[in-house]
DNA sequence: ATCCAGGATCTCC
DNA sequence: GGAGATCATGGA
């Protein structure tokens, strides 16, 4: 099998698969993954600073797939400046990559992680995707196109395991296909108004939303904020006191400023690691 | 067995 | 506009 190697500073495959903005990669033997994005498939691995392709096939989409070109040590570099909870998270999982995900994938899978767990999610979005995807020829399938999803009612995402989550996706397949959402439009709209198209779907809150702007159209910006970072945040920035999203979001933009979803995804790692902060 | 999770919505005031 | 209850489910 012929190999690919390609050189990609301050990356980890296994960190940034699996730090939880990510639910669709198998981990094989021998440290390695296959991944999956619309309908492209890739088993990589690592060998020391070296990603290792075992295919030649679409090499250049996985390369600004795993944002390849972005110069990570200088995001880090500034992040750690004065800042020693965030030099610790850093340290913890340095080879973090924030991916360039599919829309319509990581739009169906964060309406599935509200008020759910993450092994929990993954395997919904498994049986999602075996039951309406496309098969692969490796046993992998890609996860349901809208036009997959037309006719799948709320009931069956019920019976599926997705529970009352099963309304809100119906909603977002039937806005998804009367148009006005492919991330070609999408990704013209300011941080601000992208926010709010997204948060037009049922079951699309602020949380969602800064998810989707996140790992799907590249808005650093962001500060996606779940129950880890409030716990984090309020734990070992505020001395354990607790604070408002309105406020937590104020501190965070004041911060991090443009380097806030990197601040934001090394923290919830470490946090949801460590369990800082849980009782 | 009980708790809880990458929250959002609905219902009150 | 803000606090509180409610929602389904299975992994830990």
């Amino acid at each position: 099998m012929k190999k690919v190697f390609w050189e990609c500073p301050d990356f980890s495959l296994s960190q940034t698969l699996e730090c939880g903005q990510c639910f669709r990669y198998r981990k094989e033997k021998d440290n390695c993954y296959t991944v999956i994005s619309g309908q492209r498939v890739v088993t990589l691995g690592q060998e020391g600073d070296s990603i290792v392709f075992y295919s030649e096939d679409d090499i250049p989409f996985w390369k600004g797939y795993f944002d390849g070109e972005r110069n990570y040590g200088e995001i880090k570099q500034r992040l750690c400046k004065d800042d020693p909870i965030m030099a610790e998270a850093i340290s913890f999982a340095p080879g973090i990559r924030l991916l360039r995900q599919e829309f319509f994938e990581i739009l169906m899978s964060f309406i599935l992680s509200q008020n759910n767990h993450i092994p929990r999610i993954r395997g919904l979005i498994q049986k999602l995707s075996e039951e309406y995807g496309t098969p692969t020829d490796d046993g992998f399938y890609s996860f349901p196109t809208p036009q997959q999803l037309e006719r799948v009612s709320e009931d069956t995402y019920r019976s599926l395991g997705c529970g009352f989550r099963g309304r809100y996706m119906v909603d977002a397949v039937e806005k998804v296909l009367a148009g006005g959402f492919s991330s070609e439009e999408l990704d013209k709209l300011s941080t601000e108004d992208l926010r709010h198209r997204l948060m037009s779907i049922c079951g699309v809150g602020q949380k969602v939303a800064d998810c989707i702007m996140l790992f799907s159209f590249g808005r650093y910006e962001v500060f996606p904020m779940d129950v880890w970072i409030n716990r984090v945040y309020s734990h070992v920035y505020c001395g354990g006191e607790k604070i408002t999203a309105k406020e937590l979001q104020k501190l965070a933009a004041h911060r991090f400023g443009d380097d806030a979803g990197f601040a934001q995804q090394y923290l919830f790692h470490y946090g949801r690691e460590k369990k800082i902060g849980k009782v």
